[in-house]
RNA sequence: GGUCCCUUCGUCUAUCGGUUAGGACGCCAGGUUUUCAACCUGGAGAGAGGGGUUCGACUCCCCUAGGGACUACCA
């Protein structure tokens, strides 16, 4: 289409809080950027100035930088630009593409209400009226827009799209105190910043015919359009709060690993092949907006659970420690000098159940409590008698054990069992109670690794002296 | 009301006129087993409905139904 290298953006309203939906077409932005070796830019679209806090603003920073997906320019701020959307209004009015309406509220109002009942669009009575003289100086600057014909969206994702032109109104441009409204200042930023193709939630196809007018008004190429599905909820209704989450902070919090949500966002109405699990490497090579489906998605929680659970496999020990650390000091958990080596041999043995960082954090405390430690009844009520001279015996054969590793601890557990004349079943439950204080744990030989061998026979001692 | 978009297993998707309609998650059954999980094996499960076009339609066209977006001097 363009010779032009690729420009993409993503340009979100600062609202406080970063919408899950605008976290994947921020994905698709920078995937399609990666695909086509062009840029992809960020757009704060502050110019509503009651919600554009600096707070608001940071929480868009902080979304993309979790996810990251860095732009590869400084952000623009869409409200330090209105000189720029008055100078392209000027123009159009000097080209006779926008002209001044002077309709009151009142009037505006009636020829809504009529234009409804007559089933058209509305129509300023000023469109037509050249040079008028007026004696009140409020007015609004109107687009004239084309009446007949059509206006055609080559979408890249939904195909031919065409508008009656007679079915789109004449969008206010510049209000009555002169600031520039929403799609103009979109078409002038985009524009300006060079943006090649607007690749953005579908809920904005039907402002691409209106900005296709604005540009043509302008006189300027008009980008590349690609309009993505929404992301909805489980039940196929518009995400919101009762779905769970929906701000990309909420995910953070809920123990979900950023390059999961990746992986997870880009095959949320997005395929390739039989591909479901790939790196940023891949997406990037293989992404292509035209490959977008067309139909909303639903978020489903199990298979990103699914995902997430394979990236924490795979994560470096050292980066679940730190995100461990904080997350049980976040629930108060009194975390020790020592902790964090014991956090390094636990994570490997208790990670692969773990759908989030909070499960892993769950599983990971059974090893960092401080003896003694406190016995339900539940394992109490296990410790009779004979079990309690087992565990003396136990405690002898372990003592015994000088290779502390996973394979010769199952087998020393095994010899102790035949050594016995029992299964391990007959005492493998007690023993994990003990050592776990009843918290999750995982299997024997692991639970004992994770312990270290003084704390995991201190344990065991703990449990049979009389004060337990 | 008007304009526009969408419709393959429960969910996400593959298929781009000719396939036993494939995969993943989930689910069910079995195996393994010292809890939970993980893991292994197997299984059930889909083209919204109706018309066309075609030798042949999930794929192209039309209608219906059902979802959704937009319809602000908000973005």
């Amino acid at each position: 289409m363009s010779e032009r290298p690729v420009v993409t953006r993503i340009a979100p309203s600062p609202t406080g809080s970063m919408h899950i939906g605008t976290a994947r077409t921020a994905l698709f932005n920078w995937l399609y950027a990666r695909r086509m070796g062009g840029k992809f830019l960020l757009r704060v679209e502050d110019t509503d100035r009651e919600r554009s806090t600096t707070e608001a603003v940071q929480v868009i920073f902080d979304g993309l930088g979790w996810l990251g997906l860095q732009p590869d320019a400084e952000p623009v701020f869409q409200a330090a630009r209105s000189d720029l959307h008055r100078a392209a209004v000027e123009d159009m009015l000097a080209r006779g593409s926008a002209y001044r309406c002077y309709m009151t509220h009142d009037e505006l109002t009636t020829e809504r209400e009529t234009a409804r009942a007559e089933g058209r669009v509305v129509r300023s009575p000023w469109r037509d009226t050249l040079g008028q003289p007026h004696g009140q100086n409020t007015f609004v600057v109107r687009l004239k827009s084309p009446t007949e014909g059509e206006t055609i969206i080559q979408d890249q994702v939904k195909g031919r799209v065409s508008f009656q032109n007679r079915d789109l109104d004449d969008l206010i441009l510049l209000r009555t105190d002169g600031t520039p409204t929403y799609n103009l200042a979109v078409v002038v930023d985009d524009h300006e910043m060079g943006v090649t193709h607007v690749i953005r939630g579908d809920d904005h196809l039907n402002n691409a015919a209106r900005q296709t007018l604005i540009y043509q008004g302008l006189g300027w190429e008009v980008p590349v359009w690609a309009h993505l599905p929404l992301i909805h909820g489980p039940d196929g209704a518009k995400l919101s709060k009762r779905h769970g989450a929906q701000a990309v902070s909420e995910f953070d919090d809920m123990g979900y690993l950023p390059e999961a949500m990746r992986n997870y966002l880009a095959r949320l109405g997005w395929g390739h092949g039989d591909d479901e699990i790939f790196s940023d490497e891949d997406a990037g090579k293989w992404f292509d907006v035209a490959d977008v489906v067309g139909a909303p998605a639903r978020l489903d929680w199990a298979k990103l659970n699914h995902i997430n659970n394979h990236y924490i496999r795979q994560a470096e020990i050292g980066r679940l420690v730190k995100l461990i650390t904080s997350i049980l000091k976040s629930r108060d958990w009194p975390v020790h000098d020592g902790d964090e080596a014991i956090l390094h041999r636990t994570i490997p043995l208790v990670r692969d159940g773990a759908k989030t960082t909070l499960e892993l954090a769950d599983a990971v405390v059974f090893a960092l409590k401080r003896r003694p430690l406190e016995l339900p009844e539940k394992i109490l009520g296990m410790l009779i008698p004979e079990t309690r001279e087992r565990f003396k015996h136990l405690a002898v054969w372990l003592g015994d054990v000088e290779d502390w590793t996973q394979g010769t601890l199952e087998a020393s557990l095994r010899a102790f069992a035949e050594n016995q004349g029992i299964g391990l079943g007959k005492f493998g439950p007690a023993l994990r109670g003990i050592l776990s204080g009843g918290a999750p744990a995982p299997d024997l030989a692991s639970a004992l690794i994770c312990l270290g061998k003084k704390e995991s026979l201190g344990r065991i001692e703990d449990a049979l002296s009389p004060g337990a």
